[in-house]
DNA sequence: AATAACTTGGAAGCTATCTATCAATAGTTT
DNA sequence: AAACTATTGATAGATAGCTTCCAAGTTATT
């Protein structure tokens, strides 16, 4: 077997397992370990692969929402508690459409497993609720953003024409007076049919969002049903939200009164 | 920080990261290494993570399209192989349709950072292109099969209504001399409208499809432009595609002669 | 308040893996 | 064919992580 051929062998041993210890790559190629060791090591000078002790895990072709993993973190725990509060509304049997975003995937990690309809245009909740019995997929089509994974533009709100949904969860990047934002315009165009075939329109977002614009306008505060919100919202900017006539939710550990 | 938060966050850490380190988790989470060992022995139990040699890694949720995961590794080989050989008929700023299936996964590896358009209803084939800058993406939306994870169904035709490509690659499950088959009738609905949309129907399957019918007829020979297959094929089965008049195209270490 | 049960963090000794090195082999060039 | 280079497999010492055990701290129970 040539070198190269036997690198790929083991990229791909490696990636689709997701894991790979030495001995189980040495013991398949039948080849030494310091062979695979050496053969590991490429990969991940390559970025392909990351080393652990005993073996090496797949990191994915670099791909895979690198806007979605960097954000991942900042806010996680307040993004939980507004999933965890949106989620507690929801009821089985219940069709809701979920928008792309950090904190309605924590959504989709709350209803997994659990019997409704899911729609969404959104590529990583997709791929996490895909496969589960419980849980019925509709995926809206469409152009894929490449940095979120979301689908967007004419397709996907075409798509959205004939759907009626009981919920919309809304992912939004700024909250001000005048009403909300997102920070791109072919997504706040998306988003604004999600609201059209949704009974109810229900907006998460972290308190960091509020009092900063975004570039694209996506509606007045009249068109939402219920904003869902963390805690750690600031007096000041709590009492501004208020006079905008919308409906509050403060999600923390005392959320089961805000209903 | 009670026992049960701890862990959870743990789980949390490890399932976002994908893989995580005793030492991050230790340091993360502000306890000692002994008891993040706990809490990854316990997730181990449970089936959740694997241990490795200083972290662990997520199993995922057993989701992930388990269909998949277990054909991948059947006629591996072979597959790549017919991968390979209808990729390279594909030039640079075409527009592709690639059906759901492992083989036309292989292929979609294959034009992963190619400058190229790609249309799919293949969720896994989604997750693989997302991301990357060079290749455009389009998801064609509808009912999610959950086994294999494709869309499928009457949003997934009536979304293709619009759309042409230079060409369609296809997955079949079985060929006669009747013609091409598929295991699920609304798949085959969706493949049709596939077929229709394209200037050239490319199907790729292996040599074990051919002399098995499967539930579902898809189409005559005279409908599809080329059929690429691997080298495995016997001699009879061969003698019979050539009768059916189909062109025939044979993966292999030659396969550039085949043009 | 006192006891029991459980949880946590650290240390000792052990095991597994890593790195670095070297001889043997395979492949390439002159 | 001979010399040279790259690749491979094996070995030895160094390192990092694992398991086991124990004492201190915490929580629940009586």
């Amino acid at each position: 077997m040539i070198a190269e051929e036997r690198r790929q062998r083991v990229l791909d041993l490696v990636s689709t397992k997701g894991f790979a210890t030495l001995a189980d790559l040495a013991m398949e190629i039948q080849v030494s370990e310091s062979t695979v060791r050496r053969d590991l090591e490429f990969w991940h000078q390559q970025g392909n692969l990351r080393r652990t002790h005993g073996g090496a895990i797949f990191v994915g072709d670099g791909s895979n929402f690198p806007a979605l993993e960097e954000r991942i973190d900042t806010q996680l725990e307040e993004k939980k508690a507004i999933a965890r509060a949106a989620v507690a509304r929801i009821c089985d049997g219940d069709t809701v459409l979920l928008d792309g975003g950090t904190t309605t995937l924590e959504a989709a990690r709350l209803l997994l497993g659990r019997s409704i309809q899911v729609v969404t245009n959104s590529l990583p909740i997709a791929a996490l609720l895909a496969g589960s019995r419980e849980t019925d997929l509709v995926l809206l089509g469409g152009y894929i953003y490449p940095k979120t994974g979301v689908a967007l533009g004419p397709f996907t709100v075409r798509m959205m024409q004939d759907l009626h949904v009981h919920q919309t969860l809304l992912s939004v990047s700024g909250l001000t007076e005048r009403g909300l934002f997102n920070s791109n315009l072919l997504l706040v165009e998306t988003e604004r049919e999600m609201m059209r075939c949704a009974d109810e329109v229900v907006v998460l977002a972290d308190h960091t969002k509020v009092g900063r614009p975004a570039l694209a306008f996506l509606c007045e505060w009249s068109e939402i049903d219920l904003l869902v919100i963390d805690r750690k919202l600031e007096d000041r900017k709590k009492s501004m939200l208020a006079q905008t006539g919308a409906r509050l939710l403060i999600a923390g550990d005392l959320e089961e009164f805000g209903r």
